[in-house]
DNA sequence: TGTACATCAGTGAACGCGCGTTCACTGATGTAC
DNA sequence: TGTACATCAGTGAACGCGCGTTCACTGATGTAC
């Protein structure tokens, strides 16, 4: 005889991890705006309330999605970095920006507006960054170059992403392969 | 002695072009989720029911706003390229289009977000883009080459102003001009 | 110039909706003796 | 091994809210005769 219990029980995190995944998943289809605390609870089958057992509002529960998904990011640039052949790892980590913002465009968004309000920077001190930044100091004349050029990278991946996302840009690979070039984009 | 209407009436057009005016206002501060038909009609002084007199329904009203973005964008940048010192008009454009997303945040975002919904593309066929081809075409070997820059130098300024709008770069004029700057950013 | 009437831009009350959040609760699990 | 009890992760009902939209309406304006 088996004994059904009515208050299903998840193990300790649990809960916690199935509504963080509910919640990237629903951000590949859905905007940020249109998630709901309720939504989320529904598609893991519990009620509305038991997320307050692991998150102390809404904007918790959206706070740990953006985190998870930095961390996700710098996951695909990292490993496109190790992948990739020697002299092409910088071009390579730009390219996995843009990819990844096309696999998880409203995540992506969140990444970024989520930071905003948390007064955070996305990027500073993680591999990339760090990446990018040997990379210029090959070539670059003084620090002041290292940033400009830095920030000049950052901006063409970005706004490539950005405008795939929002449909001005057909999402093509090969388009992001053109324009992610360092032979043509960077005088130094 | 004077007669006071109970039921006001504007002038016929003047009741759109006040919502108008109020959404661009409210979209200075406010993000484009947060704003609703009911406060426009509020801040004009309105019943919310009047505003169905003007727009079929509130998507009519936002695509309203986007398209008067859109215009007010372009002209920033038409007035930036006329003023600019002979040369210097391509890069002045970029810098009227970071400016003007600075100005105008919400809005920003609402132009290229309702585009993409809407399936049409903000640029193509506007001054902004004619200008952008024949500086290209002035350098470029070929036609691939003339469109690799257009999206390139694309990027550069809508990745900029992303960045600056969500904090993650200080919104800083100087920043503006040594970012876009022709003389360290495309080799051709 | 006066009257009859259509048009048109507003009004306020009401609707159903899904939301985030609170509340008091219940039943299972783990621990101390 | 059995019992008593604290802890803890769920439950369902209820709340107030602002939203977009609908409805039947009203009063002012312009036009035809």
């Amino acid at each position: 005889m088996v004994t059904v219990s009515t208050s299903k029980s998840y193990h300790h995190g649990d809960l916690r991890a199935a509504l963080l995944a509910a919640g990237l998943k629903a951000l590949e289809e859905q905007d940020i705006g249109e998630l709901s605390l309720r939504q989320l609870a529904r598609e893991v089958g519990v009620s509305p309330t038991a997320v307050y057992r692991h998150f102390p509002d809404k904007d918790a529960l959206l706070s740990a999605l953006a985190n998870a998904g930095i961390e996700q990011m710098a996951a695909w640039q990292q490993q496109a970095a190790q992948t990739a052949e020697s002299g092409d790892a910088f071009a390579a980590t730009g390219r996995a920006y843009v990819r990844w913002a096309l696999a998880n465009p409203a995540l992506f968004k969140l990444v970024f507006g989520q930071c905003r309000e948390v007064g955070q920077t996305v990027f500073g001190n993680n591999d990339a960054a760090r990446l990018l930044r040997g990379y210029a100091e090959g070539f670059a004349r003084d620090e002041a170059a290292v940033q400009r050029f830095m920030i000049q990278a950052w901006a063409v991946v970005h706004g490539l992403a950005m405008l795939m996302l929002e449909g001005q840009l057909p999402a093509d690979d090969a388009l992001i392969d053109q324009v992610i070039d360092v032979r043509t984009l960077f005088k130094g």
